[in-house]
DNA sequence: ATTATTTTTGATAACGTTAACTATAAATTT
DNA sequence: AAATTTATAGTTAACGTTATCAAAAATAAT
């Protein structure tokens, strides 16, 4: 392995002090044009790139983001780390992705360790019921919080209006005509999944059923292929468990969009393939509002709209 | 912000000096029960943890892994990042994730970058048409590749016999008599694209057509739409590809596995979920093995065979 | 009890960087 | 031309660790 080379090469083969070529690295003044030529050739010529970890011991900033959500597989999450990871380019920092396999212990454990290894700051999608610990860790770095409404604590974020989500999909339904409704939602102690469902009552103005299941794909389906009478339409926590349903409407030969409607959340590209009606989260001007907070140290909370994005299943 | 303690912090509290802090940390020799016992309070007590910068700095050594895919939006990345996350985290590595939205360029910048931010090793799924940057870099920071075969070069990797695997494909078809077959596949300079092709060709003995797309569901979608006549098969470069032609047959009223059969690659949830038949590439035998060599700063080339996984579309 | 050996502990320097200060040279004012 | 200001360059110390060497204390051997 080549070894790379530091600050004091540069100064060497430059014919200057260390100082000088920091200056010159970090665009300081007080260098003369001759020098500072010398010193950009000398830095060419060696290749040389700053020691970050020693640039973060000395200044305390690490240019690091941590970030935490819940399942990377999930194509919602997915785009989320690569929007993040696409403005932490631009911006010359370096992310830490950490999956918490929706488990709250975990969650803890991430957070504590990401903050161990050094970081700036952290953006998580916090699981979201439980939220002393991130008010705990925010005093040890400045956290920032997508989709989850923590209030009264010191944390900037951007959160999605769940109740007004549900209550959209709850009237979209009702005006469809539709008689009995199924949801198949998340853990029941998210605020999520409770902000959907308080919505959707609004809405529909009455809930017949739901089942609370660990969001994977494999245990919607399984609900879909037993449930028996089925109901006239679903509403599902997400795209990926509603894709889950429609495999097992199709299985059993249901007509999903005219026998049994299907509605999902989040309006992954999973809904685009599928044709699955679905309410989109507005998650560019998200991201993007919540990396200006962080960029900014500001603590703000912004509250998001989504909409509903008709396609076939419903 | 609260500030984290220190070695000094530590040793103060428990009236020693920092090297006798430092050993218990690290757990050498040398230190007496007594104040083993004494020191591992102190930690306790003030919540210490070592700063893992100035250990990088100190050593050499930075407990980071790069890791560099080409779209992280692909379930088959997500899957194979999130499973060596979990690798990682069990060895207490932190992994850096860079996305190349599979542009060579690009490649080329995150693996730089990567280097100058500081990582023992990387681990990376390259474009693998160009390589020699992959040779270049080696000789900075060991270098693991997936899922391509960079001979001649001293990079440990786990590979795909993807020649075989397009056989598999063309047998197949061959075998169910099927006429025409269109190949949808990714950029012809891949060796991964290449390799598919010339397996196909070995196995079903002649090639109709071939288009080469960027890897995007709806640039497939546009083929599988606009096509006509439409052949009876299609291969597809990857799930996701056969994922668009499939939402564009449907949209046509072509009934996907008895009208026309389209076969994936990667046995993706996607696979699952559609019930495409595809390739199923051993994804978590790989990257084990894969872990294996770069713990073990081992630089072989190891090569693992595909399956077909028949489902509905084929 | 003295010497030799081992075990435990501590002081110092270094990893690569930069803030703060000091020194020198150049430019400006008188 | 001397005094003053400004621009440029360099020296030192510190960030939090750990390897190396040295010292002190405890144990064993004579």
């Amino acid at each position: 392995m080549v070894s790379r080379p530091t600050l004091k090469d540069v100064a060497k083969l430059a014919g200057t002090s260390v100082m000088t070529v920091s200056r010159v690295i970090n665009g300081k003044s007080g260098v003369s044009d001759a020098t500072k030529k010398k010193v950009e050739d000398a830095i060419f010529k060696l290749g040389y790139s700053p020691h970050m970890d020693a640039r973060a011991l000395r200044l305390g900033v690490t240019n690091r983001i941590g970030i935490v959500v819940s399942d990377i597989r999930n194509p919602f999450y997915a785009e989320l780390v690569a929007f993040i990871e696409d403005l932490a380019k631009e911006s010359n920092f370096t992310i830490i992705v950490s999956d918490t396999s929706r488990r709250l212990d975990v969650e803890k454990k991430v957070i504590r360790d990401l903050i161990h290894v050094g970081i700036d700051s952290l953006i998580i999608a916090p699981e979201g019921f439980e939220i002393s610990h991130l008010e705990k860790y925010s005093k040890m770095v400045p956290i920032y919080s997508f989709g989850v409404h923590i209030p009264n604590i010191d944390i900037g974020e951007v959160w999605i209006d769940e109740e007004y989500g549900g209550e959209l999909i709850g009237k979209y339904l009702k005006s469809k005509g539709i008689g009995k409704v199924h949801l198949i939602m998340g853990n029941p102690r998210k605020f999520t999944t409770r902000g959907r469902i308080e919505g959707f009552r609004k809405g529909f103005e009455r809930i017949e059923n739901i089942d609370y299941i660990k969001v994977e794909w494999a245990n919607a389906y399984k609900i879909g292929k037993e449930m028996k009478p089925l109901p006239d339409a679903f509403f599902c926590y997400n795209d990926l468990i509603a894709a889950g349903v429609i495999k097992a409407l199709n299985e059993r030969k249901i007509k999903v969009g005219r026998d049994v409607l299907v509605i999902g959340y989040d309006d992954t590209y999973l809904a685009e393939v599928l044709e699955i009606t679905t309410l989109k989260i507005p998650i560019v001007p998200m991201i993007t509002t919540l990396f200006d907070l962080l960029k900014k140290n500001d603590t703000k909370k912004m509250k998001f709209k989504p909409e509903l994005s008709i396609r076939q299943t419903a």
